[in-house]
Formats: structure tokens, sequence, C-alpha cells
DNA sequence: CTGGATCCCCGGAGATACTG
DNA sequence: CAGTATCTCCGGGGATCCAG
């Protein structure tokens, strides 16, 4: 990532701009409001699609799945099917998932915090 | 913003509710991966238009433009023109600005803690 | 150097319909 | 209910040019 500068030990650099790519690619995946949303939305539970669609405010069916996908895919959100009929599909965070929950809810609690300063920040720049 | 349900008192929850879709636009504004980019690699310090375009890999002119815009509206980033000729100007964090970049360092670090585990995820997703 | 404005295009994202 | 596929459309975002 960004931080990702070591001059010196050129062990195999060509291995650190892999990462350095892997890391911004990720960053770009999971930097995302919707992302961050279902995280914390997930919080330490379970909710199925249903719920997270209902939870989730104004996620459109197309944008949940391609983020479920998505978070599944980079390992932060486990899938579990239960072939039933209906079938009933659940939603849990993975550890790399409930870890990143921290810092989602950092976001969250500063939002709440910094939502003052913000409404005037608003006010006084849009004049 | 989702987390904020207080139910018994309804002194005015048309105030409520105006917080929470406040709080909705600004997560919306904020949690996407330019502005993170643009919050971390601002730091403590100060940067130049040009300067931030160098270090944010990737970025367009267009965007970082309409970030630094955005950011500055809300009040995360200060801009400070200097008048001379060629004109600089200079972008810093604001105080909420740095409050937030502690959670955007949080997912950086989770990022490189867990490349690894996702990496994987990743493989065995792809499959 | 900073940053608006304009043009233009590709792809994000909604709506709908269909399978298991 | 969960998910994919197809179509469509609008706007995000890049490239370029101009101004202060």
């Amino acid at each position: 990532m960004v931080t990702t500068q070591l001059k010196g030990a050129s062990a195999d650099d060509a291995d650190l701009r892999r990462a350095d790519s892997l890391a911004r690619e990720i960053f770009s995946d999971v930097a995302n409001k919707w992302a961050f949303l279902i995280i914390e939305m997930l919080g330490e539970g379970t909710l199925r699609f249903s719920e997270l669609r209902n939870e989730v405010e104004g996620i459109s069916h197309k944008m949940l799945t391609q983020n479920l996908r998505m978070l599944e895919r980079n390992g932060l959100v486990e899938r579990t099917v239960h072939p039933t009929v209906p079938p009933r599909v659940e939603y849990t965070l993975t550890e790399p998932g409930r870890a990143l929950r921290a810092t989602v809810d950092g976001m969250c609690v500063w939002t709440h915090r910094y939502l003052g300063h913000i409404e005037t920040a608003r006010r006084r720049f849009d004049t």
C-alpha cells in the first residue's frame, strides 16, 4: 500500500510492487460505501440476503449481490447455503471481516461525532 | 446513521431522520477510495495540488479536484491559496480530517495484516 | 501551477424476466 | 427466496482545452 516504502532491502522488489498493487486493489474493492454498510449491518451476527436487502437502506438487488460476491471473494464474509426449499442463504463476517468492522465502526462513530462540524462547514462552503 | 435507533424519546424524530439522512450522505461522500487515499497521503502534513497528484497513484486531474472540493466542503481539509505567481495551493487536514485519518490508518493496517488471507481467499474463490 | 469547462464514451447500476 | 442474465440508460470519469 501507499505506506510501503522500504528502500534499502531490495531482496525482491518485484514482490513488493505486487503486494502494493494488490493492496491498492483491495482498497478499491473495500473502501466503498456499500461494502462498509454491509459490514456494519452484519456486525457480530448473521443475516439472510433479504434481511440485508431491507437493512441496508437503499441498496439495490444487484448492488447487494455484487458486493456480497466481492466480499466473499476477498474472504470477508462467509456464505452458507441451507439446502431447504425455499433456499435460505446466510451471511456472516469472517475473522478478517470482523477485524475490518472495527475500523468501519470507527467511521460511524466519527460521523456522529462530527455531524455538527460538517453541517456547518457545508453551510459556510455553499455560499 | 444506521446505528441511531433511539425509539423512546421521540422529542422530534423529524430531526433524527434528518441527521440520519445527513449521516448517510456523508458516508457516501467520504467512504470512497479516492477520499481515503487523499486523507492518507495528507497525513499530518501539507501538500500542494501537484504533489497530491503525484502521490495519489493513478488519480486523474478531475477526480483529484472533485474530491478535494468535496473534502473541503465537508470541512475535512483546509485549502490555503498563496497569491503568488504561479499560484501555490496547499491542502491540510482539519481536526475532523485528522480524526478520520485514524480510521483510514486502521484500514491500511488492516489491509497489510490480511493481505495473505485475502490473496488465498481469492485464489480459492476463483475456481 | 491550479482548476474550471466541455466533449465524449464506457461501464456502473437499475429494471425486468427467468431458473433452481 | 436467492441468484443470474439481459437490456437499457445515465452519468462517472478521462482527455483536452482554456483562464487566472
